[in-house]
DNA sequence: TAGTAAATTATATTTATTCTAAACTGTTGA
DNA sequence: TCAACAGTTTAGAATAAATATAATTTACTA
């Protein structure tokens, strides 16, 4: 519960207001030493698991959603059959490891800025994302 | 029907056994002037409206998931509630349109080369894909 | 052209996500 | 402190994309 006063403050400041549900998500999320990758279902099991609380899922779906909204959190965009969010809102892009379905980091410094030289007229760009796929180097896949 | 027997030819070379279903979806797909972004319920629209056959769902699935095995199609990474998918395999990369769900090509040339300098021990890259997320420039936006 | 392996089909199933409506909780102000 | 109420949570239903199934049909081979 250590960081439960500042997460009430952070939530309250946001418009949001601060149940016990939502405390918890943020303790499971944001106490952690380093940012992280998820899926719903692995939150959810991680809250009722490691954090010892029963959330219904609906209410997993409302605050990431909410979080997100925020820019608490990203969505990662894959073609997974269920979505990836994660922690690290700052700048930056993704390996995704099709063999062992997992996301990894890349900093911004270890790709060459993406610059986007075409605009279309009225638009502007909201995020910019580069996902890498990797697969293991010895075999020959699909 | 005036490419029928190149699709046939292009499919038996693929392995892929050249049937009645898989070279309509061949016109509809390859016959086109321009690339296209399409998703499995528009493809099915057009194969039933515009080429006036019948096909079922699970057929136009498989077909696709055989076409992007070969190469022949490219699935887009999007957080869409559903896949999208692109007739133009070259390297290029996209403008998702939030406002209307709707992709925009970008090509290479418009895109600095985004190079990864970071590698991951007994991984390749397969794939390298950047999507840029546009919205209207006028209104304050989610 | 008969036999058979592969493909197609309608339908059922699975699964992630969203919706719903009733119960509950946090907040506000007397 | 507590009543009132808006906002939140919840279980379960609904939705929709994608996949699986098993019977029928089709394309190929000998």
């Amino acid at each position: 519960m250590a960081y439960a006063d500042q997460y009430i403050d952070k939530l309250r400041k946001s418009g949001i207001r601060p149940t016990k549900q939502r405390i918890k998500i943020c303790e499971v999320l944001f106490d952690a030493e380093k940012t992280f990758h998820f899926t719903i279902k692995e939150l959810v099991r991680i809250i009722e698991n490691q954090a010892n609380m029963k959330v219904s899922l609906a209410t997993v779906y409302n605050t990431v959603h909410a979080f997100m909204k925020k820019g608490y959190l990203k969505e990662i965009p894959l073609n997974a059959s269920q979505s990836y969010y994660d922690t690290n809102v700052t700048h930056h892009h993704h390996f995704f490891d099709e063999d062992e379905n997992k996301l990894i980091d890349i900093h911004q410094d270890d790709v060459g800025e993406v610059i986007i030289k075409r605009t279309i007229p009225g638009k502007k760009i909201r995020s910019v994302e580069v996902i890498a796929k990797i697969v293991s180097d010895n075999q020959s896949q699909k």
